[in-house]
DNA sequence: CAGTGAGCGAGCTTCCGCTTGACTT
């Protein structure tokens, strides 16, 4: 048995370790945390200075026991857990659970995963820093009393099972106030001036556009009739050299917009093939905020630049991390081997270690050099400007490599090509000029990627949580993602010609369409504002960065962590009483649309159990009394902030009789999955084409027989033995239904329609006898599209 | 796109950060 056991956090970094180690040490890996508070309550004992209830979760278990038994039979164990906040919470757990103590245990940090660097960790151990971990400590507590106290509210007053939490509920925000932003926007129109000259020789042309847009169509008029008249001078030129310096290094955040831009990649998605790629070897760990690149990766990509490209392609570049509440326990994302151009996998992973190499290596190269030129026309008599700019790359340097992409899609139109050579003082003759108006361009949505980024600036959320809390925001549903149609607008374009005439064309064009972006669902602005109005401290951008503050002067040991607590506790828990108590006439985020001129009786919209609804007459008390309320379901694309009376009462219209057919009624009406026809206890979709409310018989009578035909090809056979047991044709082919279960055919079966029934059931019962362990319960939320 | 189309209600839901599985009927 070894005498050296090194616990990790990862697996792979376990596997990679022991290489380096040789036969004296085991290396292990605990797999992340392997505490947390209490599950299903709080979890701090409020009585006891917010004493944390610690308890091993059940799938950690065996982990633990083994770890443990691993831990009795070394002579010395080291903490070899990450150098931040949560790592060394790590380590002091494991002491704990292990039942370490400081002779037989040692805690040591390494920033590369290199033999060298790991000897001298453990040439250099030190104590568990306990300042750190009651910072992770008081960290933990925070966020559990501020998800548990907040979340159960919601459920009193919005809707059951909704959360709120630090990271998430700012998220929300972000993407709520966004929203507002963009249709509270109001663009405005200005003219954007082009004109082209004729150089002396005749046939050269030079294209220009004025110093300044202009604001109205009688400005336009008077300067395009002055330019009929005027005559042009080239005023001047100016020659600058521009640099450009590359990206740092990938970090999570980074990586994951990068892969968006570029790859088109979702946030989940990129770290999905990160992860891949970890686990094979290739690339360093993927959940970083640190940009530093270790000396060993910097000699590597040293080698490589200059033996591709040359001398004069490299330059040394340390990069410092700007982003706040950044802990540095890692590399920056980076290929473990700079010399390896590329990878055995899938595209996907391919094409991400790419982009990776290519980032990597373009940091550590020479800026690329430009000459920006800048030509100015001047116009006789006129106070404005035309200028022409070109730009020509002196020296590519690292966009040799790598470019990086930028969201917003106006900055590819600066790609000026080169000017032709003029000379100071040069007269030039105007070949014709457009004044075409152009729009102030709304706030952009946020894509997933740019959320994250976001997130980071405002040190909320960590490289392990980004992906997570984008997709819990939309399992809660307070945000989808979606896209926006377009909406046409018309434009004037003033040109003038070489007769002098000023021509004026009306064109239309298509404008604010979105594709994938995050949109707030009612559920969300409800929630928002209802939290805004109630926890407006929670909810502020700066609440992490404060926290932090104090969570820093913890780890200094300037601050006791249940001091700390215990402050905000004090402001938090009254508020969380007084708002769960106070009694609301309406309900939270409840709107009046109007009465109900059929009946007199008020129509609201709010959420309700099972998300937004319009409810026509008031709900009945405790005491039953009264005519029930009636209730509809708003349509998609509709929302609580905007519907009309109108359109609330339209809802009502549904379901509708449409008819009779084989002496059952038709009805239309509209279900979670879309509108439908009800016949004889069956459903049928309508289609996109048709409208349940104005669906005419015929039109219903012609869906249901062709479903009907669909539904005979969907069975491949029966048994008439046994009306319970059918073989269906499925999403994924042919299947067997029993009981109320589905099954799988085995592959090795060519023809599913040759099974006898006996087969069949020996099929069921062989899926059947399968112990219950193998057979993992699919999570309700996966159902849902 | 196999099947769901309801409506306070015994119960239950929830946070953030570390880490990977085992599962695809």
């Amino acid at each position: 048995m070894q005498k050296n056991l090194v616990i990790v956090e990862s697996p792979a970094k376990a596997k990679t370790i022991e290489k380096f180690l040789g036969k004296d040490y085991k290396v292990l890996s605990s797999y992340g945390h392997i505490r947390d508070l209490k599950a299903k309550e709080i979890g701090i004992d409020f009585n006891h200075d917010y004493a944390p209830q610690y308890v091993i979760p059940t799938d950690k278990r065996k982990l633990v026991t083994e770890l443990k038994t691993a831990a009795k039979e070394a002579d010395q164990v080291w903490l070899a857990s990450d150098e931040d906040r949560e790592g060394e919470a790590i380590s002091w757990h494991l002491y704990v659970v292990l039942g370490l103590t400081p002779e037989n245990s040692k805690r040591i940090v390494f920033h590369e995963i290199t033999k060298k660097a790991i000897l001298r960790a453990i040439e250099t151990p030190r104590d568990i820093d306990i300042n750190l971990v009651n910072a992770q400590q008081a960290r933990r507590v925070l966020d559990r009393i501020v998800g548990f106290e907040l979340s159960p509210i919601l459920w009193k007053k919005v809707k059951p099972a909704l959360s709120a939490g630090r990271v998430q509920s700012v998220a929300v925000r972000l993407i709520v106030e966004r929203e507002r932003e963009i249709s509270a926007f109001q663009s405005e129109g200005a003219y954007r001036v082009t004109a082209t000259f004729l150089l002396p020789d005749g046939t050269t042309a030079l294209r220009a556009e004025l110093n300044r847009r202009l604001k109205t169509e009688e400005e336009v008029t008077a300067l395009l009739e002055a330019c009929a008249k005027a005559s042009f001078t080239i005023e001047d030129i100016s020659r600058k050299p521009v640099r450009k310096s590359p990206a740092p290094p990938f970090t999570t955040s980074t990586l994951q917009q990068e892969a968006a831009r570029k790859l088109g990649y979702s946030v989940a998605q990129t770290m999905m093939i990160a992860q891949h790629l970890y686990e094979s070897g290739l690339i360093t760990y993927m959940r970083t905020d640190s940009v530093n690149l270790s000396d060993f990766a910097l000699a590597a990509s040293k080698e490589e630049i200059t033996r591709t490209f040359g001398d004069r392609y490299y330059k040394f570049r340390q990069y410092h991390t700007k982003s706040k509440g950044a802990q540095e326990a890692h590399e920056a994302i980076r290929p473990t081997e700079m010399a390896r151009e590329s990878v055995t996998g899938n595209a996907q992973e391919k094409k991400l270690y790419d982009l990776i190499r290519k980032r990597t290596i373009a940091s550590q190269m020479a800026d690329a050099e430009l000459e920006r030129t800048t030509i100015t026309v001047n116009i006789a008599g006129q106070t404005e400007k035309f200028v022409a700019t070109g730009e020509v790359l002196t020296f590519d340097g690292f966009l040799q490599v790598y470019r990086e992409s930028s969201d917003d899609e106006n900055e590819r139109e600066q790609d000026n090509g080169i000017l032709p050579p003029v000379k100071q003082g040069e007269t030039l003759t105007l070949k014709d000029a457009t004044a075409t108006e152009r729009f102030t361009q709304r706030p952009p949505r946020y894509t997933e990627a740019s959320l994250v980024r976001r997130m980071e600036e405002l040190g909320i959320g960590r490289p392990s949580t980004y992906a997570p809390t984008i997709q819990t925001i939309q399992n809660r549903e307070y945000v989808t993602k979606g896209n926006i149609e377009g909406v046409s607008r018309t434009f004037k374009v003033f040109s003038l010609s070489k007769t002098g005439k000023i021509k004026v064309a009306e064109k239309s064009e298509v404008y604010g369409a979105d594709h994938n972006k995050l949109l707030p669902t009612d559920i969300g602005m409800v929630v928002n504002d209802f939290l805004m109005g109630t926890f407006p401290d929670v909810l502020d951008y700066n609440f992490t960065a404060n926290v932090e503050k104090s969570f820093d002067r913890i780890a200094e040991g300037e601050l006791e962590w249940t001091k700390a607590i215990d402050k905000f506790y004090k402001l938090f828990h009254p508020n969380v009483v007084k708002v769960t108590e106070a009694r609301t006439e309406h309900r939270v985020g409840e709107r009046e649309l109007g009465i109900d001129p059929a009946t007199g009786d008020p129509v609201f919209v709010k959420i309700g159990r099972f998300g937004p609804v319009v409810q026509i007459g008031a709900s009945r008390g405790d005491d039953k009394s009264g005519p029930k309320p009636r209730f509809a379901t708003l349509r998609k694309g509709q929302s609580i902030e905007t519907i009309t009376l109108e359109e609330a009462l339209k809802l009502f219209e549904l379901p509708r009789v449409v008819g009779e057919y084989e002496g059952q009624e038709m009805v239309a009406a509209i279900g979670r999955f879309g509108p439908f026809i009800r016949h004889d206890g069956k459903f049928v979709s309508i289609p996109k084409a048709l409208d349940p409310m104005t669906i005419t018989p015929e039109e219903a009578i012609e869906l249901i027989e062709e479903k009907k035909k669909k539904d005979e090809a969907r069975f491949v056979k029966t048994f008439d033995m046994e009306p319970d047991l059918e073989i269906l044709n499925g999403r994924y082919g042919p299947y067997i239904a029993y009981k109320k279960k589905n099954y799988r055919i085995p592959k090795s079966i060519e023809d599913p329609s040759a099974l006898t029934l006996e087969e069949c059931l020996a099929i069921v019962k062989e899926a059947d006898d399968k112990p219950a362990s193998e057979r993992k319960r699919v999570p309700k939320r996966t159902a849902r599209k």
